[in-house]
DNA sequence: CTATAACCCCATAGGATTTATCGGATTTAG
DNA sequence: CTAAATCCGATAAATCCTATGGGGTTATAG
């Protein structure tokens, strides 16, 4: 399941995308579109900036905006950023991978599973981009 | 992710296929193949049983079998038992359903694009069955 | 008919994670 | 200088996950 974090970075971010080109937009722009916590938004579009999907401008007239172009941005970067590994386990995952007590990945049934059901997720997520918001 | 619960399952339904037509299996076959905390298995069992995925005997020379052949049980009823919905948002699950305040799911890209990871993964989740574990 | 092996059930502790908030520091435009 | 913003670390509050405990019930063996 989608964190609550993650959710609220994508209805922010579909109001970026729509602003694209616009200049800088403020989080208290995009709170009035659409309301939530602005202190909580503000820890979400920080992370978003650190994972370098958003660029920032501090100050007067400053605000946040996409980096590149909607198109260019995965589903699967972002929920990376904010959820991290889209694998069901972390022992079949591509970005946050950890080794498995349990069983020795060769020969493992579950391992061999599981592998399917990130490659499906990812199909999809790697092919989404945020210019699919719209 | 899927929950420790859900990881233990798999492990025990694969010892539980393997025991398949010898009569029932004690709790404490189960944990002396594959140690883990007896009566944290003891719950997971129980929701098994209760999910219509395993039965039971009681009493001396009792304990868990399948209910049905391996074959006929997928990954996807045995994850939805014990980790519940599969969707990655409560407002596209197909078991799990709720209604989501935020958009109006017609017109809404993250809804339409969350129905594509759903449905990617029950691809492979309804496919796969206690068979594809040995 | 008793001892024992096993499942059944509920409650809850303990810990981890998620969600959200707070207070202030820094930067920039005007 | 002032106001509007982002930036940052800490932490509170709430929820969920993991695990345990204690007792109850059922069934078999001898």
């Amino acid at each position: 399941m989608l964190s609550k974090k993650a959710q609220y970075a994508f209805r922010a971010l579909t109001i970026l995308v729509e602003n694209s080109g616009n200049g800088p937009l403020p989080i208290s722009a995009i709170v009035k579109e659409y309301p939530m916590s602005t202190k909580f938004l503000e820890t979400i579009l920080l992370e978003l900036r650190r994972g370098g999907v958003l660029g920032s401008r501090k100050g007067k007239g400053g605000g946040y905006y996409l980096i590149s172009s909607p198109k260019d941005i995965s589903f699967a970067q972002v929920i990376r950023i904010l959820d991290g590994a889209i694998a069901p386990l972390k022992c079949v995952s591509l970005n946050f991978y950890e080794r498995c007590d349990d069983c020795d990945e060769q020969d493992c049934g579950l391992h061999r599973i599981m592998s399917e059901v990130r490659d499906s997720k990812l199909k999809v997520l790697e092919k989404r981009t945020l210019a699919d918001l719209a």
